[in-house]
DNA sequence: CGATGGATTGAACTGGTTCAAGTGGAGTGG
DNA sequence: CCACTCCACTTGAACCAGTTCAATCCATCG
C-alpha cells in the first residue's frame, strides 16, 4: 500500500480560496457549505490549508438520488466516504430479507471506516446526497505524516462506538415507547449539531419503515407509538415527515421508562 | 497533555527476556501467557523490543476477583485496559435497573477506548481476572512515535464496530432461536482464537443472566432454549457452564433463521 | 447436612406482531 | 382542474413469542 507522501504531492487542485480559509479555521461544516471542492468535512479540522489541497486531489465528489445505493454489505471497501449534503442510511440484512438499520448519517458524517478490506454494512441514500469519497488505504496510511489525522479518526470511531452501544441498550431493553421517544431526542440533537442551533421542529427524512427497522420494530408499532405520542401532546405531526417536540423534557423521561 | 516521549525514556523494567522475545516475534498471546510483565498484549505486535520496555514502564497491572467492577459507567476514564487472563463483560444500565451487556471480552482484549474522558459503559470481572492498564492520553498521543500503534488501535475499534452491528442485527431483528445459537457460534470462535485452535467444546464463564443481558432476552428464555436445542440434539450441556456444539453446521443454519 | 443462589420448568399473561382493511397526499393524465 | 392511481402511512382485531410470576431442582459451600 502506498502513502500519501504529503510533500511529494503538488499544491494544484478546484478548491476555491474562501473554503480553504473557513477549513483551516476549523469551520468545517461551514466550508463544505460553501460549495468548495474540499468535501472531507470533519478531517479538515486538523489538516492546514496545504494538506486539504492534497487531500482535495484524491477525493471524487458524487451525486446519488433517493433510494440508491453507495455501497453494498460484502463488496470490497476501496473508499471511506463523507456527506456533504442529503441522509444516508446503513444498514445489514439476514438472508430472508429482515433488516437492520444501523444508523441515520447527515452532512459531516463519515462511513466506510467500520470495516477491514469489504464493507460489512450497505450504505443508501435517503434523500438525494452529495458525497465525496478517497482511498482508505490513503488515509488509513498517512499516519505517520499527519499524526493528528489520526487521533481525528480515532475520536470519530469511538463516537460511533459510544452511540452504537446506546443503540444497543435502546434495541435490548426498551420499549416500543421508549425507544420511539430516544429516536426522536436523538433526532433534535442531530440536528442542533448541524444547524448549531437547538430547535424543536424535526425533520425525518427517512420512511416509518426506516425508523421501524433502526429500532428494532413494525411500522405498524411505530406508526401507533407516533399517533399516541401525538394524542397525548407530547409531539405534534406535520405529515410523516416533520415532528414539532411540543413537551421534550416529558419525551427525555419516557425514553428512559418514565 | 503529554507524550510518550519514546526516544528519551530510559529502558529498564520488570519485562522477562523470554518474553520480549515472543512479544516480538508477534507471538503476543502467547508472550502474555509467560507470565511476564508486559501484558498490553495485543499491541506488542506492532512494537518493537524497545517500545515494548518502555510500555512496560507506563503499565499496572490489577489482579480482580469475580464480580468485581473495573470501571464504572460515567466515571473518568484515565486508562485503556487489556486482559491479561479471565473474562470481563460490559454494560450499560437504565435508571431502573434494566441492564445491556454489549459485550464478553478475554485475554488479549481491550477496553475503555470507547470513550472520551468518562467511561460509557461498566466492566466487571466475571471470572477472576489479571488485567493491565496504561494512560489514555499517553496511548493516544503517542502516534507521532508510533504510526503503527495508531493503525492498530484503528483497527481494534473497527472490528469493535463490526461486531457491534453485527450484534445490533442480533437484537433487533433476530427472535430468540436465532439469538442463542449466533451466541455459541461466536462464543466458538473466540475460543478458537484464543487456544489458536478450533474445538466444539465450549466454556461459557458467564451466568444465564448475563447472556440473556447480552442477547435482549430474559433468563428463562435463555434457559428454553438451552433446553431445546439439547433435546434436539444439537449441542450437549455439561451443566450450565459448558456446552458442546454436537451439530455447528446446523448451528450456523439456525443462527441466521433456518 | 442444611442453606443459599443460580438454573430450570410450568402456566398465565401481554406487548408487539401479523394480517387485513382503510386513509390521504403526491403525481399523472385527460 | 378534477379524477384516478399509487404507495406510504394509519388503524383495527386476532394472535403469539417471549415475559412474568411461581414453583422446583440442583450444585456448591460452610
Amino acid at each position: 500500500m502506498s502513502n500519501l507522501n504529503i510533500s511529494q504531492q503538488k499544491l494544484s487542485g478546484p478548491v476555491s480560496e474562501k473554503a480553504l480559509k473557513l477549513a483551516s479555521n476549523g469551520y468545517l461544516r461551514n466550508a463544505a457549505c460553501e460549495g468548495c471542492a474540499t468535501q472531507h468535512i470533519s478531517l479538515c479540522s486538523v489538516l492546514n490549508v496545504k494538506e486539504i489541497k492534497i487531500f482535495s486531489e484524491i477525493s471524487t465528489d458524487t451525486h446519488k438520488t433517493a433510494k440508491q445505493i453507495i455501497c453494498a454489505e460484502g463488496e470490497d471497501a476501496p473508499y471511506i466516504f463523507n456527506i456533504r449534503t442529503g441522509a444516508i442510511l446503513l444498514s445489514k440484512m439476514l438472508s430472508d430479507g429482515r433488516r437492520q438499520v444501523t444508523g441515520f448519517l447527515f452532512p459531516g458524517d463519515f462511513f466506510g471506516l467500520a470495516c477491514n478490506n469489504r464493507y460489512n454494512y450497505t450504505a443508501e441514500a435517503i434523500t438525494d446526497v452529495d458525497i465525496c469519497r478517497f482511498p482508505r488505504a490513503k488515509i488509513l496510511n498517512s499516519f505517520k505524516d499527519l499524526p493528528k489525522l489520526g487521533e481525528k479518526i480515532i475520536e470519530i470511531t469511538q463516537t460511533d462506538l459510544q452511540s452504537n452501544h446506546d443503540q444497543m441498550l435502546l434495541l435490548g431493553r426498551k420499549n416500543a415507547q421508549e425507544k420511539l421517544c430516544s429516536f426522536l431526542l436523538s433526532m433534535q440533537e442531530k440536528s442542533a449539531k448541524l444547524q448549531n442551533k437547538k430547535t424543536d421542529d424535526i425533520a425525518l427524512p427517512m420512511s416509518r419503515s426506516d425508523i421501524a427497522d433502526y429500532l428494532g420494530l413494525t411500522i405498524e408499532t411505530i406508526s401507533r407509538q407516533f399517533t399516541n405520542l401525538n394524542k397525548s401532546g407530547i409531539i405534534t405531526l406535520d405529515g410523516a415527515h416533520k415532528v414539532f417536540l411540543k413537551n421534550p423534557e416529558r419525551l427525555r423521561i419516557m425514553a428512559e421508562g418514565d
